[in-house]
This record gives C-alpha cells, structure tokens and sequence, in this order.
DNA sequence: TCCCATCGTGACAGCGCTAACATACTCGAC
DNA sequence: GTCGAGTATGTTAGCGCTGTCACGATGGGA
C-alpha cells in the first residue's frame, strides 16, 4: 500500500514533494536534507548546495506538521485574547507577531474569551496543537483551565494584569495600581466628587478597585452612582456621562476605565456644553491616539500594550530555548498623561 | 528504544497521555477512540460512554499535529493581514476568527505584508503548515507568490478588493467603485475642486483611481495636489490637511482614503476654524464609530470589514467541505453614508 | 437454511519528518 | 603504520494519529 513498495520512488502529479524526494534529486537521504535546512554547519558545503537547488527545483516546502510530530517542537506559539476588535488588545497582538515572527515560529491566535467556558473550550482546542508556548490576555481564574495549562507542560504567560500567584509567567501592570494613580491625581488637582465609569471584566474591576482605595485614603466617598457599561464603545461612554449627571449633579470628576468611553464621554459634553475640565474633569486609560488629538485633549493612562505582546513574546522563547528568566513577574509599568481633561 | 518495546504501556509520569493510554482505559483500541471522539455515530452507545469516560480520567487531548499528519486535514485556515492595528483589518480577523472558531478550526494569523518579499515568506511558512485553507488581505501581485499558493492545493481566498483573475476565490468589493462612488457624490454636492487623500498601498491606489475617472467623467481636474501620506494616522490627517490647503487654495472638498486621515483632517479644520463642509467638504472611506461621532459627522463610505473576514472563512469552509461554491469572485459592496460634512 | 447487507470493532500500515545511534572517512600525532 | 578525534553521512525506529481493509456478529429476505 505504501509508497516504499512501489518500483519508482518519484511522486504522482499534483502531490507535494517531500524530503525523500529533495534527497533523491541531489543524490543524498533524508536526514541530510533534513540537517541542510535546520543546522547548515552539520553539512559540507557542496551537499548544501546540492540540496537547496534541489529544493527550489521541486518548490519544496517542509510539511511542519510531520516536523512538530518527530521533533516535539511545533514552532507554533499560541496566543488568546478576549477580542481582537480592541485597539488595545490589536497593538498587543501586533507586539506578540513581531517577535514570534522575529523567531521564526508562527502565531495560532484564539479569540473570544470573556467568558471562562469559551475560555476553557478554546484553550482545549489550541493545546491539541501542541504549541511551544501558551499567552493568554488577562488572568485565568478557573481552576480547571489553570490545572489544564499547568499539565500542557509548556511556558504560560498571562498578560495585561499582574498577580501574585500566576501559573507560570506575568507579564504586564498593575491595573489596580494604574486605577489608584489616576485617582491620587484626580484628587491633587482638586477635585472631591469622583466618579468611576466601566464594565464588568477583570481589567476594569481592578482598576475600580484601585479607585476605592485611593478615595478611602484620601477620605472621600465614591463621587457619583456606580455606572456600569455593558458594552466598550464612545456611544457608551455619552450614555454614561449623561447618566452620571442625572444621577449625581455633585459629581466634578469622572474617571473611565478605558479611552474609548472617556472620548464619547468628551464629546458629549462638547455637545451639551459642559466645561471641561471647568464643570467635570475627564480622564481614561489606553492613551488611543485619539486621546491627544481632540480639544480638551484627555488625561489619561499610557499603558504599553505592544510592549505586553512583544515582551510577553520574548520572555517565552527565551523559555523555550531554556534561557532562565529572571523573575516571572515583569511589570512594563503605566504613565499618567496629564493633558487638559483633568 | 520505542515505547513499545518496554512490558507496561503506562506512561512515565509527565508525558501527556496518548490514545492508546485512552484506548487500554476503556478496555478498547485506538481506532475506536478516535472513531468515538471523531464520529460517534460509528461507535456503540456503550462503547462511547467507555471512552469519554476514560478520557476525562486522563485528561486526553489528542494531538492534532498527529491528526493532521495522518488525516492530511491541519484543520487550520491561515490569514494573511497587511496589520493588525488598523481597526478595519482587526475587524475583518474578527469576522474570520469567529467563523473559523464557530467551525470548529484554528487561525494560524500571519502579520506584517505590506512588502510583496516579506508576504512570500510568511506565505511560505504559512503552507508548511499545511492549512486547510488560506486567506490573504489584499491582491497577490507576485508571480511567484500566486503559484506557491496555486501549488499549496487547497482553497485560497484573496480578499478586500475585487479581482478579475483571482487565483481562486476573491470577497470583498471594488475599491475603484467605492472611490468613483464617492468622488460623484461629492461632484453631485456641487464640489467643482475635489482633492484625493491617501497612503500608496493597492488598496488606495484604487480608490484613487476611482476617483480620477470619476473626475475625468465629470469634466473635472484633480482639485489639489497630489498629497501621499506615509503612515495612516490622525496626526498624518491633520498634516495632510494643511499641506493641501497651502498647495492647492482652491481646494472645496478632500476625500481621504480612509476615515483615519478624514477625522485628523476634522479635528485640524475644527482647530484652524475653518469651516466643514463650508469652505471644505471632507470625506472618508471606512465608516470607524468615531467618525459618526464627530461633529460635524463625517461623510464616509461604509465597508463590510467584518463581513469580508466572515464570508471568506465561510466560502472557504464550504469549498474544504466540497460544497461547490457558485461563484469565484463574491462582492461585498459599500455604501455611501452621507453625514455632515460633506 | 443460506446469503448478503449492515454494524461494530480491530489489525496494519503509513502520513513526512527527525532523534539517536552507527558507520565511513579524513587527518594529524606518535 | 596505527590510533584517536573529529567530520560527514546513513540506518533505524519511531512521533501519535487515522485510512483502509478485514473480520465476526447479527438479522431479515429468499
């Protein structure tokens, strides 16, 4: 049945050469070809070029799927986001190619994980591929998919927060630190009445969580009702700001977890013809180009989401070609821009 | 030296279980797991049950680069993407990812092709996967590069602009058409001095085409300068804006090739007071949320990111699955969305 | 009663590559 | 000339899964 048995050893149309069939066009097996593309240095110079003409004779391209089998090395590094229509998480992913495409290896992105069983599902599907390394935006809270990374017995990352106790690497900064800062600032620059405006996911309870604590050390109540926004977009962020004003006039600052909500947020009092920061100081985070091109340009929290990636990216292939990596914390930080907003 | 010269077949502590491991455990053989995983319907009731228990016990996940390699299916669809952080091509990744995931398959994300020598490499690792099925945003243009994705035998799409010699499959909608388009609206708003505002990749190249012809119908000359930007920005919008007002005083309309640049040229004209659309018309290609948001709201071109990313995964699912696909070339369309400020 | 279709399961081989060991050959030291 | 070290290449045996065929059991129709 197999191609071993027949006469000729010469492919039928319309297949793919393989590595037998290079080895056969430049007189030499397999494994030499092998060694001619992966390690030159092992190979005398003429079969080199005996091999590579006839690689580009037949238009040979290695079938890595039988490489990753043999080898163990998939040359694949898995990354999943919560969503990839996020200017944030994009710059984060663009991070993470450019260094796994630096190496070399390959990028399989899964995307969808806002909720811990898509989550786990996904995470399910891209170990069966087997990839070298395994990033994952956010912390993973459910055991299960925790004891699931663990046991895939590759480096783990997870990026975009911190934590005391990851599974394996972290790789990012401290959302309730960024949520404190800007408080503290908000507060230095007068202001008493500060409200906090987001969603639901981790990112933003940590960053409202840092809120509450700096407003509880500087002895002020929360400054407005507690807005929650069900979905990231500048039409939700002029819907919380009108329903922040309606439902605490007092309010003088308002806080958003993210730049996209504090532009809509901007925008709306333009239209509506509330003074910033004269009536209400407005401030994000993500620092969006966006950011610093509009009048009253936003105040707001630079967060280095490519670096995420690309560091992230880094610190796994170091692990893989089992470098030590000093910490398995890495903190990239966060700066307050303070422009006109607040 | 195999493991199967060794008395017991249980693992050493570590490896990740195989399906033998899950076949012994269920009192079966490997064929009849991989049956009950991959087509229940083959497998007794009794047997199935056996299995999935038994796979739970060990926390089997098969390993698909061994599936792939016998089955000659990766179950992977790769994409090709210019960039990431563009928020339209994060939407058309978006739309992919979800059909991809919704059927079960991976994405194997390739970045960075805005050079046709780099696109041909990543296009060559890309196949050494062995995808199922490969999209590419934009045209291949290299003669090389459309016959190693010719050779690579499996469905391949090209999307975001129409072709009329795809190498297989083509979605997306005429860049051309959409330039034309919009270049007669704002003919048809009375706009006698119409410049044209982009970056030099193909996809702007023919929006600027459309927008010659659409001229040249009219009876009109480019009503500028010809302004090329180099990096597509809010602040590249913004310059552009002054450098054709300076050029070309004559100037009553500026369409941009993208919403990016239109919103940098909105805010720049906001700042300078120069008044949209009355002494200038600006519009934009693209239809970004925060164009609609601006006031005025901009004139803009709404494209089926989303849609293109979704329907192409979806064309190309149907050809893996043999479902004959009616037609090689899918348009998309785009839609003028006429606002304020034009 | 026999036959053949159908169902459930298994044996075997192979997908295309590489790790590990084995072998041949070269060259300089003694 | 012999030996040992180093270099270049080859042989063998899988990696973990599935396609293909084969086989036994069951059951309904002639």
């Amino acid at each position: 049945m197999g191609r071993s048995i027949t006469a000729s050893r010469v492919r039928s149309t319309g297949d793919r050469p393989r590595i037998e069939d290079v080895a056969a066009l430049a007189g030499t097996t397999a494994i030499t070809v092998s060694r001619a593309l992966h390690r030159p240095e092992k190979v005398a110079a003429e079969t080199r070029r005996k091999v590579l003409e006839a690689v580009a004779a037949l238009g040979y391209i290695p079938n890595l799927a039988a490489s990753a089998l043999a080898s163990r090395r998939s040359r694949i590094l898995a990354l999943v986001v919560p969503t990839i229509a996020n200017s944030v998480f994009a710059d984060t992913v663009h991070g993470f190619s450019d260094a796994v495409t630096a190496a070399g290896l390959q990028l399989l992105l899964g995307q969808g994980t806002y909720a811990p069983e898509t989550e786990h599902r996904l995470l399910t599907a891209l170990v069966g591929r087997r990839p070298d390394a395994i990033a994952v935006i956010g912390i993973v809270r459910r055991t299960e998919t925790r004891e699931l990374l663990r046991r895939a017995g590759v480096p783990i990352a997870e990026i975009w927060d911190l934590t005391a106790t990851p599974i394996d690497l972290v790789v990012g900064f401290s959302n309730r630190a960024a949520g404190h800062a800007m408080t503290r600032f908000l507060v230095g620059r007068g202001r008493r009445h500060i409200a906090f405006v987001g969603g639901d996911d981790d990112r933003a309870a940590a960053r409202r969580d840092g809120y509450a604590a700096a407003l509880g050390e500087s002895g002020l109540a929360p400054g407005g009702a507690d807005i929650r926004v069900a979905d990231i977009s500048y039409g939700a962020g002029r819907r919380a700001l009108r329903a922040l004003l309606e439902a605490a006039p007092a309010v003088d600052a308002a806080f958003f977890a993210t730049d996209v909500l504090a532009v809509g947020a901007l925008l709306e009092c333009r239209e509506m013809g509330i003074a910033v920061p004269g009536r209400i100081a407005i401030a994000g985070l993500g620092d969006l180009e966006i950011a610093r091109e509009l009048s009253p340009a936003l105040t707001t929290v630079r967060v280095p989401s490519y670096d995420i990636g690309r560091r992230a990216a880094e610190l796994l292939l170091a692990r893989i070609a089992g470098d030590a990596v000093a910490s398995a914390v890495t903190d990239l930080g966060f700066e307050i821009i303070a422009r006109e907003s607040a």
